[in-house]
DNA sequence: CGGGCCTTTGACTGGTTTCAACTTCTGTGG
DNA sequence: CCACAGAAGTTGAAACCAGTCAAAGGCCCG
């Protein structure tokens, strides 16, 4: 079973039909990256969004000072890109670069608007996806503004226990806002506790 | 001229026809709301979206302490709304206030519905609407985690010089993640430069 | 005119960062 | 298979930015 034609289903809330998957596939390609492969690049166009089938990565702005902010983790089942540059044609100001071994099925501006055009469900689908991506990352801002970083470490640990799993500490700090250092001492106070 | 039919336009970046844009102003309500008048409140169901066409208004989380947090202000040209809640059924968990005696077009989660099936623009115009949110929104968290608050308060202005002419400086500084004070004592230092 | 809300300013507190040293982990080559 | 180098994580002390507490001044509106 596809893990591309679940996710849908379940943003969908509706089931697809075989034929109907089976047309979307088919403007998709696989590709593969190994471990610190960038799949887009701050200053250089990135004109394609991936879907993970295996594997993790992450997206982060660099600042002034040389120091990476993480925006977004994504493991099997997330879409990643940076939609600033894949929408507007503009030099992305993101970079996105594998964690752990990838393989995804990635999709041009190209197919993006063919889709668009020919595939039903997709409109809606994407529509829903970015819907509940704004929501989730209205939220996010909302408690970064209002919770101090051990309830917000706490949070994100619950909400996202297969990130700590799998993601090095100092990204998950850098995901919170925080330095790694403080994150160390945020756990180490936790299990005391 | 249309306010809305305007902004449909610049975000399509495409012309309707009058007819088509009647069709769906026909699915609108036109509504009044007093100064400190709430929208959409924290706990409760939100049923609508709504189009600013006169006066400004806020979106707020309230934390545990009773303080407000900023999520989003709207000046004409805007919607705003607790998406979270319109969309997925669930209670809010924003409040939307008043600011300036709002005139609005508001539509309902029913014909929010009927226009996305009867409305040959309104699926796009509204992915649209919410990309562009969301990369907006990733960019305002990319900055919160990355830059100090005179800086991201210097950004602020040079990129909404109208908000600041209209909205107080306490919910500005909300906005930004700091304490009213800390806003003004930013402001006094900047002047000086 | 008066009261309440907003803004400003000062002194102090506190959470996070910074700087730095040390430990642990990991992967690679001898 | 061990050695070692580099990266990641931990811990301590000092510095700093923003928060807190508090008071005074300004401003709008009834």
């Amino acid at each position: 079973m596809s893990l591309l034609k679940t996710a849908i289903e379940n943003t969908l809330k509706a089931s697809i039909t075989e034929e109907e998957f089976a047309q979307f596939e088919a403007l998709l390609t696989e590709q593969s990256f190994e471990k610190k492969a960038l799949l887009a690049e701050e200053g250089h166009r990135c004109n394609s969004v991936y879907f993970i089938q295996k594997g993790s990565c992450y997206s982060y702005m660099t600042d002034d000072k040389g120091e990476k902010h993480t925006v977004q983790f994504a493991l099997e089942g997330y879409w990643i890109s940076d939609l600033y540059s894949f929408f507007s044609d503009q030099k992305a100001i993101y970079t996105v670069e594998v964690l752990e071994p990838l393989q995804v099925l990635s999709i041009d501006k190209e197919h993006f608007d063919m889709a668009s055009q020919q595939i039903a469900f997709f409109d809606r689908y994407f529509r829903i996806l970015i819907q509940n991506a704004y929501v989730s990352l209205q939220y996010r801002l909302a408690k970064t503004n209002s919770e101090e970083a051990d309830k917000r470490y706490e949070e994100f640990s619950k909400l996202h226990p297969d990130f700590v799993q799998r993601i090095p500490q100092y990204l998950i700090a850098s995901y919170l806002g925080i330095k790694p250092q403080s994150l160390s001492r945020i756990r180490s106070k936790h299990q005391k506790s």
